[in-house]
Order: C-alpha cells, then sequence, then structure tokens
DNA sequence: GACTGTGAAAATCTGATCTT
DNA sequence: AAGATCAGATTTTCACAGTC
C-alpha cells in the first residue's frame, strides 16, 4: 500500500527512538527536519553534527549506550540526516527498499533509494559511519578507541560489489529488452560503471584518531571512486587529535580533498536525483519494457522455490 | 484481513593474528 | 611496536509463511 510505503521511509529505528544515549542524536535530527530554511548541505548541519556525537560518545565512554545504541542507533541517524538533506535540496521521497535484484545475487537491500517503486533504481546512496571512542566494554582498546581505517575497507567493498552486481543486473535487463545498451563491462571497469544505472554513491561519517589513520581513510575513499559514481567523506576528530579532547570528547572536522567532500557529493547526489525524478515522470516506456524480465540471478531462485 | 513466529540480512564493533 | 588484515559477535529489522 501506499501508505505502508511512505510510513516505511519516516520509521525510526528502536535504538535511535528510544535509546538513552541516543537523545542527542535524536534532537539533531529533529532541529534539522524542522528547520526553516530546510538545511540541504552538510555544512548547514555539521555543526549539530559534531554536537551530537560528542554527547553522545560521551555516553559510549560512561558505558552508557548499549550494544543496539553503537551498532544500530548511530548509523541510523547518518542515514536518516543524508536523506533528509537530500529530500530538501531536490525534492525526490527516498526510501529503503528491499529484495532489488542483481546480476548475481537476486535480492540486496538498499538504504536510501529513488525512486520508491519500480523496476528501475535511479540513484542508490550506501551511508556509513565509522569509528568509537576506547569505552568499558573495549578494554583492549588504545585511549583514542578504534581507528576508523580499520574497518573501512571491508564495508567498502560490500558495498562496492552491491553496487557492480546491480548495474549488472539492470544492464541484463536493458539489453534483453533490447533498449539502448548499457551491455557488461568490456575493457574499463570504470567507465562502464559511470553510465549504468543505478547512479551509486557510498557517503561515510569518519572518526579519525590519528594522521595516519586520517590519511589511510582518505586513501581508500580515493580508490573507491573508481567504484562508485562518486565516494564523500565527512572526518572529524578529537580536536587536534590531543588526548585532553578524549573525554569529555571535543570533536572538530578534518577538511578533506575536494574530489571527496561530503558537501561537493552531496550537491552532485542532489543534481542526480533532479534528473531522475525528471526520468522517472517521461520514460516510463522503459520502465514498462523492463518490467516482465528478470536477471538470472532472480530466475534461478523462482525455479529453487518451485522445487522446494 | 490482522497477528505472530522464524530466519536471513544488515549495521557496527571487537579481538586475534599476520606483516612490516 | 605499530599497522593491516581477518574472522567473528551482538543486536535489530524485515519479509514471509502460517494461524486465528
Amino acid at each position: 500500500m501506499l501508505g505502508r510505503q511512505a510510513a516505511l521511509a519516516k520509521k525510526i529505528g528502536q535504538s535511535l527512538r528510544d535509546g538513552v544515549a541516543s537523545e542527542s542524536l535524536r534532537e539533531h535530527l529533529e532541529a534539522v527536519r524542522a528547520a526553516q530554511p530546510k538545511p540541504s548541505s552538510w555544512a548547514a548541519v555539521e555543526d549539530g553534527f559534531l554536537r551530537a556525537m560528542e554527547v553522545f560518545d560521551s555516553h559510549v565512554i560512561a558505558g552508557e549506550a548499549g550494544e543496539g545504541e553503537r551498532q544500530n542507533g548511530k548509523g541510523d541517524y547518518f542515514n536518516d540526516l543524508i536523506a533528509a538533506l537530500l529530500e530538501h535540496s531536490s525534492g525526490a521521497d527516498l526510501t529503503k527498499r528491499t529484495g532489488v535484484p542483481g546480476l548475481i545475487f537476486d535480492r540486496h537491500s538498499l538504504d536510501v533509494t529513488y525512486p520508491p517503486q519500480g523496476s528501475i533504481v535511479e540513484v542508490l546512496i550506501e551511508a556509513k559511519m565509522l569509528g568509537t571512542p576506547k569505552h568499558p566494554g573495549s578494554v583492549k582498546a588504545k585511549a583514542f578507541g578504534r581507528p576508523g581505517a580499520a574497518d573501512l575497507l571491508k564495508r567498502f567493498k560490500e558495498a562496492g560489489f552491491k553496487t557492480i552486481d546491480l548495474k549488472g543486473g539492470y544492464g541484463y535487463k536493458q539489453s534483453q529488452a533490447n533498449l539502448a545498451v548499457q551491455a557488461g563491462p568490456s575493457g574499463d571497469l570504470t567507465s562502464w560503471l559511470r553510465q549504468a544505472k543505478p547512479k551509486s554513491f557510498i557517503l561515510a561519517a569518519v572518526r579519525v584518531v590519528s594522521e595516519s589513520d586520517f590519511a589511510a581513510v582518505v586513501r581508500v575513499a580515493d580508490s573507491m571512486q573508481q567504484a562508485m559514481d562518486a565516494v564523500g567523506l565527512a572526518c572529524y576528530r578529537p580536536k587536534g587529535f590531543d588526548v585532553d579532547s578524549l573525554n569529555p570528547p571535543a570533536y572538530e572536522m578534518v577538511r578533506v580533498p575536494r574530489s571527496v567532500d561530503i558537501n561537493h557529493v552531496l550537491h552532485r547526489i542532489s543534481q542526480d536525483l533532479r534528473d531522475a525524478v525528471r526520468n522517472v515522470a517521461e520514460r516510463s516506456a522503459d520502465e514498462d519494457r523492463v518490467a516482465g524480465i528478470e536477471t538470472p540471478a532472480e530466475a534461478a531462485r523462482k525455479l529453487t522455490q518451485g522445487e522446494d
């Protein structure tokens, strides 16, 4: 139902909704949604983000944030924050989608996507948060906590494979429907990726703990650009990488190269979203032709289900 | 049709083990 | 000794199927 879909988009995760430590994150989200004029750039919410994370992390350090809040609440918050900014700047209605078929795997779950329904996913955004201060539950962690770079590569690789599989899956459907071919990659993977739908982006907010940690984060993000349409970073750190800024946490942003700057990338995404809104309005013929076609992964799944 | 149990998947974090 | 890599833990959410 339509009402259900709309509710899905606005639904708030349990940890973020109820968690005691997540109160500052909730409040910031509400402020961003209520503000006039509507904030649509990272710069407009950057300070609120840093202050909210300081309060959240102070609860984490005090041992007052449960596993659920650390692992789900924080991620949901960043996800919702990004979605709010992009909805404000593009007017597109962004939702979560599940069961979207790729070429190899038959169902992917997509965080922030447009449009909410139909066979053609135009734009896909993966939002990730990384880095945690040391807290009572992590005895072995160093004083600065876990470096942001520690988990970046693994998670970017997962996101990268997902986008390639989705682009491959849509390319398959297009060629089967005899539409303008966006065939498989031949020769230059990056060139193919850039012209294949869905437009795919990674946005990550990373708590960095040292110059080398920061350098590693930028390097991985820069490499990842070859597999995505763009990668955006919001890096923040304890002020000056100073131990005195660890507890209570005092954070500041760290400037990243322009090519991976979240401000820059958000602007690009909102342009793509506006294009996509027009595409969806004008190209319903493509939608109809592709709608009945299954990728090999989808077909295989139906086959095995039937035999069960 | 609405409710409920179940299993898969995703989000992030943690600790151990290799490398340099 | 520090950094990089690998494997796994914990919690939450959602689709799906079965039941009233």
